[in-house]
DNA sequence: TAGAATTATTTGGTACACAATATTTAGAAA
DNA sequence: TTTCTAAATATTGTGTACCAAATAATTCTA
């Protein structure tokens, strides 16, 4: 059992919410496992009532789907569907790169730079997952340049979605390193305020991306 | 007391939910309004139970919010978050627009044009709010166009948000006249399957829309 | 073996109680 | 009067128990 902790202006489902989405997204829950309310509530010690909300909130989050009467799963890996998403995000995301390069302000590159950075200690030391994990940072650092919430929020929703599958490609070191050179062109790019050319190396990097990642699904199932 | 009725393989969460968001949508609850889940359970003559998955369903769309303790109210209207919704209403239509010329359907583009009829007729007969309903449906049909249901569901996330405000600049017949001329030259555009077009055109179009729901707020807030 | 009927299991919903917190109201002090 | 503090209030958040409804699994029959 599992022992929560919430914090003041902050509810238990929330925590409950926070908690079996980072299962996902770091991969302990695999895609297509069930979740069933009661055994999530003996689980964490809580009654069905805080659970039920936290999985409609992943449900409307669209990291685990779920059908009236028939329970609720973690977003299975349908392959066509992955390409879907990658399209997806590779339109947005592009789309945001054009964006930022005229509006992420001075400060914000910075970060974006200090991220790059932990990004290149963290694939020396072949920590995967810490990489992932920054990886998506920097991601959410460029779309945050943008400066428009409401856009910021839209493409972030596909993002989470397509979360789960972008880890495994980053096990390969040499997927790392190609990564780091990607980002590296970006954030060059967006200092140069040249807008088309982020736009172009933003799907460059997340075509190459997506292609690793259907690379693996192939290996996967056969 | 408003009578309910689930269909089958449907929650009554989910009907209350899209009921909540009519009214939202159609202007009957109007932006600010406090939402407190035991009237609405009153008013419907349901528990406290779906009421709470329903609200919490809205939250995650972005049409309330909703903060712990505290309940949940209907999100406001800030002008300058209007501004952001419209601009980023507009990046992504364009996108879809572009993308939808070389995919969208055959079949899609008789929808589509049935579609625009359909609003040709309301906006003779001077139906506002029939009017804005189809308006949304033409552009539904056009962001379905590009064939990829994770766009579609990050851009309908956008949308959704705007649609509260979409309404009120069709009250004048001057501006669905303005419409109705974009709206056929998008079709145009798609079915001549030119993407630069069609995006230059819904562009142009969703501009002149915010620049007419901006006017419209300004005359409110004077 | 295939299909139909039955059982089992899980979710969806109701009702009620209580805890936790934000908001409001009233009161005390400056 | 004003402002800060403290109690009162209302609403949300969570727990418990129970039942209904629907799906999934199982058994039985043809």
């Amino acid at each position: 059992m599992k022992p929560l902790q919430v914090e003041r202006g902050d509810t238990l489902a929330n925590v409950l919410r926070r908690h079996i989405a980072d299962d996902i997204l770091s991969g302990k829950c695999e895609p297509g496992t069930r979740l069933d309310e009661r055994s999530l509530a003996n689980e964490y010690g809580v009654s069905r009532t805080p659970v039920r909300e936290a999985l409609q909130q992943l449900a409307a989050a669209g990291l685990v789907s779920s059908k009236p009467h028939s329970g609720t799963i973690v977003q299975g890996v349908e392959i066509e569907r992955v390409a879907s998403l990658c399209e997806a995000s590779i339109l947005l995301e592009s789309l945001c790169a054009k964006l930022a390069a005229s509006r992420i302000s001075a400060v914000e590159i910075g970060r974006l730079r200090k991220i790059h950075e932990q990004c290149e200690t963290l694939h020396k030391s072949g920590d995967a997952e810490g990489y992932a994990l920054a990886n998506r940072k920097f991601h959410s650092a460029i779309i945050s340049g943008t400066q428009n919430t409401d856009l910021i929020d839209a493409v972030e929703f596909c993002r989470l979605r397509i979360a789960p599958f972008q880890r495994a490609p980053f096990q390969s070191a040499d997927r790392r390193a190609e990564s780091q050179k990607e980002h590296k062109r970006i954030i060059e790019a967006l200092e140069a305020r040249d807008a088309a050319k982020a736009e172009q190396m933003m799907s460059e990097h997340l075509s190459a991306a997506a292609v690793a990642i259907d690379d693996h699904l192939q290996n996967f199932f056969s």
